[in-house]
DNA sequence: CAGCCTCGAGTTCT
DNA sequence: CTCGAGGCTG
């Protein structure tokens, strides 16, 4: 000891300290005072003085957090006292009744009673215990009574002090609090792991109990883990004179000595305090970088605490609000393959039902076979089912450790399940597809739908329903079929009145009559959507020229490349289709060839984008009249983006807008502009010219 | 040839 | 809404 020189010592007593300072700053304090470059730095420069003189290395030193040698197996820890559960409260009357309880029990005003209060993060409880103001051990929640002693992972955390700060502190203490991992945090491990080709975790939470559970604790240092503090249990008390202090009091306490507690920790009175903090915290849930499952409502006063006990694993004196779950774990119990208008076989993962965001959920998409080797899934399995942000619910992950004896593997079906055909998988393409075309009754109900669906010829009362069912009768083979279905005959079917079967017959003879952009959008070529149809039609001016134009000239045309002329161009020399092309015009059906042209256009050249909910007309509507002032309208943002119209509840897309500095206007400034581009194009226009929309 | 921009296709529940 | 892939541009 007596060798290091005394210049040396202190420069390494201060960079242990500035070290220290900074975790703090940066996770208790949420304000980082230097940089990680500056910390990795000092870090550095602290690790060399170390290596130089191994006598300065002691184990509450910041060098220390890197991660030790890998472990066997982690010791089996007892807990001094038992980490309990807590009941739930699901509702504000359950939360009511929580507090009326408590007051009732303590014979005092409810009202007045003090509640600390503060979110319930979505992680892993854990328990740290200090001798002396030094962190001993370690250890998980377990089954509450033992759990497994993670002290060498736990110490990696810099959110988590290794030495206490301050002077004023039990000998021994505990301190119980959750390890979890931000948004922030997970988004980048994944990312890593991504690039490396690992294995990417579900959510933050199991992100951050795999990371706890790793036995090399190198491994555990590089995870973006961090500590927030909850409780502080006294095992012995030498020092602090007022141990029955207050539980919000003894937080601040926590917060003194190094620990991160939770910034929207609150003390509240009686039941409408309680509820209105899990109202607030509801509100601010979304906005977080970390996921909480909801808030837990302690009895401010210790005292209190005391009086007011156990029921059997519980304590009366504390409850968790739940919000309504986004995620839930369920059984894949099945995976059926859908097949879709172009063919392309679909897994959907057939659910044990469960609630997940107020709705039951059954079915969920697995998109394509890559996503089921990346999630690893087997039927049989235990799966983790969201509803994010999105409505659409998803499959996360696999919760192995559940993982019964008898799973299945998920395979590409050889054949196509509805029509038999052979299935097969482009090269280079992530989906496989039936090889029946239009002979599988699948995708002729699918491209039936697609024909009558809203953007194509919208025909009203013709749903999906309707189509299997006259798809299944074999009333119904090719869309031109369609418009020979008569009304008797249509009143045979189960569930279809004679007044529904006449209004179908009407609607049909209205759709009869449209455009040729919606036409050729309606006949279903592969890869030609709306706005490719757009480009055709006005490109070509009609049917008969489309059909004709070599590939060449398709390639000329807008959107159009070498893959999608080739579609075009074999999709008219097929004979089925030429046949049904003209059997669709023998029946009557008729569309506008020449499009709407000669006026104005001030917004030619220009990409406009919708976004929310417009309250005075449909984004349709809002479509179809920046088209007719001659502006694309595209469903995403980007730089070349003219302007963006957001409406009400507007999502990411303005968001984006926002980040690329695109132009954002709302609906009151969009209505403004319209009518004046609107009379501006209308003044030359020929005075018989009727606007298109009303 | 890479990277950006757009379009197409598929999707759940009430 | 999101993903994947086609088309276009620098």
């Amino acid at each position: 000891m007596s060798q290091i020189p005394q210049a040396v010592r202190e420069r390494a007593d201060t960079l242990h300290q500035q070290l220290d300072d900074a975790n703090y700053q940066y996770y208790v304090e949420d304000d980082p005072r230097i940089t990680d470059a500056e910390y990795d730095a000092l870090l550095r420069e602290l690790q060399s003085l170390e290596a130089e003189h191994p006598e300065l290395k002691t184990p509450d030193s910041p060098t220390q957090r890197v991660g030790a040698a890998p472990a066997e197996r982690f010791e089996e820890v007892t807990h001094a006292v038992p980490m309990l559960s807590l009941d739930n409260a699901f509702d504000d009357a359950e939360l009511a009744a929580f507090v009326k309880r408590v007051a009732d029990k303590l014979e005092c005003d409810g009202d007045t009673l003090a509640f600390c209060c503060e979110p319930k993060l979505d992680g892993l409880a854990v328990a740290l215990v200090y001798e002396n103001g030094r962190l001993v051990q370690g250890a998980t929640r377990g089954d509450g009574r033992t759990g497994e002693d993670v002290t060498l992972n736990l110490r990696t955390l810099r959110s988590i002090p290794l030495k206490v700060m301050g002077k004023e502190y039990p000998d021994l203490f505990e301190v119980r609090g959750e390890v979890y991992m931000r948004h922030s945090g997970f988004e980048a491990l994944n990312a890593r792991a991504r690039e490396n080709g690992d294995k990417v975790f579900a959510n933050p939470r199991n992100a951050a109990a795999g990371s706890l559970r790793q036995l090399d604790s190198k491994i555990a240092a590089q995870r973006p883990l961090e500590f927030c503090a909850y409780q502080l249990v006294s095992r012995e008390n030498k020092s602090l004179a007022n141990i029955d202090a207050p539980h919000s009091e003894q937080m601040k306490w926590l917060k003194s000595w190094g620990f991160r507690i939770s910034p929207l920790l609150d003390v509240v009175k009686g039941e409408r305090g309680v509820i209105d903090f899990c109202h607030r915290l509801g509100e601010q849930r979304n906005g977080l970088d970390y996921d909480i499952d909801g808030a837990v409502i302690k009895v401010d006063s210790l005292r209190d605490q005391r009086e007011l006990g156990f029921v059997s694993r519980a304590p009366r004196w504390a409850i968790a609000y739940k919000y309504p779950a986004q995620e839930q774990t369920t059984t894949l119990n099945d995976v059926v393959f859908q097949v879709g208008r172009v063919g392309t076989l679909t897994p959907v993962a057939k659910l044990e039902p469960v609630r997940v965001a107020g709705v039951t959920v059954a079915n969920a998409t697995l998109h394509n076979m890559d996503e089921i080797e990346r999630l690893g899934v087997r039927i049989g399995d235990t799966v983790i089912v969201r509803r994010a942000g999105d409505v659409i619910p998803q499959i996360v992950g696999v919760v192995e450790s559940q993982r019964p004896a008898t799973t299945r593997a998920i395979e590409m079906p050889e054949h196509c399940p509805v029509c038999g055909s052979q299935t097969e998988r482009l090269e280079g393409e992530v989906a496989a597809r039936c090889s029946g075309g239009l002979f599988c009754p699948a995708q002729r109900k699918e491209a039936l739908k697609h024909f009558a669906s809203r953007r194509a010829l919208d025909i009203d009362g013709l749903g999906e329903k309707l189509i299997d069912l006259l798809v299944e009768r074999e009333w119904v083979k090719t869309p031109a079929d369609l418009f020979r279905l008569e009304a008797e005959r249509l009143a045979e079917l189960p569930r279809l009145a004679e007044k529904s079967a006449n209004n179908l017959v009407n609607a049909l003879e209205a759709a009869k009559h449209t455009t040729l952009a919606r036409f050729i959008y309606a006949i279903g070529i592969r890869e030609v959507g709306e706005a490719t149809a757009a480009s055709l039609a006005r490109h070509f001016g009609s049917l008969q020229a489309l059909s004709e134009a070599s590939l060449e000239a398709l390639e000329a045309v807008e959107d159009v490349g070498p893959v999608v002329a080739r579609h075009i161009h074999t999709f008219f020399r097929q004979p089925h289709n030429q046949e049904t092309l003209e059997d669709l015009q023998g029946v009557g059906v008729t569309w506008e060839e020449v499009e709407i042209a000669g006026r104005p256009q001030p917004l030619a050249g220009q990409t406009w984008v919708l976004t929310g909910t417009l309250e005075s007309m449909t984004r349709d509507d809002g479509k179809a009249r920046l088209q007719a002032l001659g502006a694309k309208v595209s469903g995403s943002v980007s730089k070349k983006t003219a302007g963006v119209v957001a409406g009400e509840a507007a999502g990411s897309k303005l968001e984006k807008a926002q980040n690329l500095g695109v132009e954002v206007i709302d609906e009151r400034e969009f209505l403004q502009r319209l009518a004046h581009w609107e009379s501006a194009s209308s003044e030359d226009a020929q005075p018989t010219a009727p606007e298109d929309t009303p």
